[in-house]
DNA sequence: TTTGTTGCAAAGGGTTTGCAGGAGA
DNA sequence: TCTCCTGCAAACCCTTTGCAACAAA
């Protein structure tokens, strides 16, 4: 019912974004769509059924996403890029949890202040930032205890 | 003179930490804290002269120094580790400029109260976080203009 | 028809592993 | 001497590239 005037859409627009409709990239952003999660790229092969991508297929429109601001990847320690659909198109950061994966948006506001201080400090001119955030969800909160 | 009381060493104590004294090691940590900037392993190498340590060598003890917290590895977007020397073994950043590639250590003590406003509005336990700042330093601000 | 996309295979390239020889203590 | 380290080469493996076939518009 709620159409927002905001940036938030529900479903990419391909063609608004200068791309053809394939099924390939259609199956992709469902996957990404229907994920809580960051998921590498095998990972998302893992999750379609019948005729999948090839991985540079995969590569490639994540790629395209991730310009469009539709999807994110988030690199951990083992240096393999796992990608995040983006609700947001609004500056944000990712917050995972440890222990089940899952992932949040979070509107990281109040951390402008601490930039402009470090611009204080530094005398550097901060031009962007890379901030990912870890921690235990509320489920594994309980689940723990 | 100086001899402070808190945990910035200048020179990082191999023996303390429970590792041999190798010339490799000590030409490592030297290259890293002559610079001020993240290097890449390649870096490293290329910036000694005479016989070099092999690329494992350089690697492997790379990680040691990083668990010791005497360095750390900063992920650009090119997926290459580039390994800076940590001066503080305090909690900290990392900010480097985007002209010069010159890095300096950042106290974002600040951060906490937003990290806290995340707990807050996510109901997650946040565990730890990566952060890396870009920007331009003053040298390089002044070139441009 | 025109041109963007995909698939396949192969290459790329930073990083890691295995293991024998060598150096620290 | 006893381990720890290093060197070399090869393996790894995620990611990218090239190019011909294909499908969207």
């Amino acid at each position: 019912m709620s159409r927002r005037a905001d940036d938030s859409s529900d479903a990419p627009d391909l063609r608004q974004a200068g791309l053809r409709r394939t099924v390939q990239r259609e199956a992709i952003l469902r996957v990404l769509e229907a994920s809580d999660r960051p998921l590498s790229v095998e990972d998302i092969r893992a999750r379609m059924m019948g005729k999948r991508p090839g991985i540079p297929t995969i590569y490639r429109n994540l790629e395209r996403f991730a310009h469009e601001g539709w999807a994110e990847a988030l690199v951990g320690d083992d240096q393999v890029a796992r990608f995040v659909r983006c609700r947001s198109s609004h500056h944000h950061h990712h917050l995972v949890c440890e222990g089940c994966g899952r992932a949040v948006e979070v509107d990281a506001c109040g951390l402008l202040g601490s930039l402009e201080e470090i611009e204080q400090a530094t005398g550097f001119k901060l031009t962007r930032h890379v901030l990912n955030l870890f921690g235990t969800c509320p489920a594994c909160q309980r689940n723990r205890a």
